[in-house]
DNA sequence: AATTAAAGCAACCGCCATGAA
DNA sequence: TTTCATGGCGGTTGCTTTAAT
């Protein structure tokens, strides 16, 4: 039956990115929009697992992104939708613009987590910490709802941490987490742009933008077929997130180049629209 | 200043649902 | 109908950075 696999896991690089690889990434990306990760990494030129790919750019690259620390209304809003959802990152990803599964998961492991423990509420039920223990108590001798957490649901108002909790409480963690939020990390595309070489390179200045797309293979559009008409509606998309990055304030994560790729890109969305 | 511990986060792993062959 | 590649998702790992001693 006849597939190939997504990878062949010789000579497949693993571990973190460079920036080279970056590079070829967004690059193929900004030419080609974001369709069949499977082709992309030959096509792109990258000893990487498509699979990689996707993550690194989803997670990473992805010019919509937000940097930085959640906000007080985004850590809210995540906490709400948690409350309801559960463990469902990419549901409540897709509730805040610019945020990843990958980000608010780990948020919710390192900050929101905490902060609700010491407020002294179930992170997993959202209950409150003396009645969860009433209730489970109750109903079952060995709890195991929360493993390693006893001691910490004892005393859930203590600082119980040894080595930093009686620097760290709320109101610090608080202090700390909108300091680093006003100081955003530099965005990765922002140290593309300060490098003039690498951001000409990027937008290939001295090549047209438009890749042959024949080689691209969408296997959501075309239903994994060579046809010309699934390219197209990668375009489609490809225009859609563009104008997303505009809307979702492009600028604010230095990203003003891609005013320069969209002023580039009505020539491709042009043929696109003609073909469609 | 050096060492150790903790925190943060990018990336990987493995499972699942879907759909092509 | 069955098999299996693919993309997506959640859990986990491990490296890097920061804080504490």
């Amino acid at each position: 039956m006849g597939r190939q696999p997504c990878c062949d896991k010789l000579g497949v690089k693993k571990g973190p990115w460079t920036a080279e690889e970056d590079k070829k990434l967004i690059k193929f990306i900004l030419t080609n929009g974001p369709c069949c990760w499977r082709a992309l990494p030959k096509l792109a030129g990258l000893r990487r697992c498509g699979k990689s790919c996707r993550l690194r750019w989803t997670n990473y690259l992805r010019p919509d992104l937000k940097r930085g620390l959640l906000t007080e209304s985004e850590e809210q809003l995540v906490i709400d939708l948690h409350a309801r959802l559960g463990n469902r990152w990419s549901k409540i990803a897709s509730k805040l613009p610019g945020r990843t599964d990958n980000e608010i998961k780990n948020h919710w492991n390192t900050h929101i987590k905490k902060k609700l423990l010491k407020m002294g509420i179930d992170p997993v039920t959202h209950e409150p910490i003396l009645k969860e223990i009433q209730t489970s108590e109750a109903s079952s001798p060995h709890n195991e709802h929360s493993p390693g957490s006893e001691t910490k649901l004892s005393q859930p108002f203590e600082s119980t941490n040894k080595s930093g909790s009686s620097k760290e409480n709320p109101s610090v963690s608080q202090t700390k987490n909108s300091l680093s939020g006003n100081d955003e990390p530099k965005n990765l595309f922002q140290s593309f742009c300060d490098d003039e070489k690498l951001l000409s390179y990027l937008l290939g200045d001295d090549e047209p933008l438009l890749l042959d797309a024949s080689n691209w293979e969408s296997p959501h559009d075309n239903k994994r077929s060579n046809n010309c008409a699934s390219v197209l509606a990668s375009w489609d998309d490809c225009a859609t997130w563009l104008m997303d990055c505009q809307d979702f304030g492009v600028n604010d994560f230095g990203l003003d180049f891609l005013n320069k790729v969209e002023m580039s890109f009505p020539n491709s969305l042009e043929m696109n629209n003609k073909r469609g």
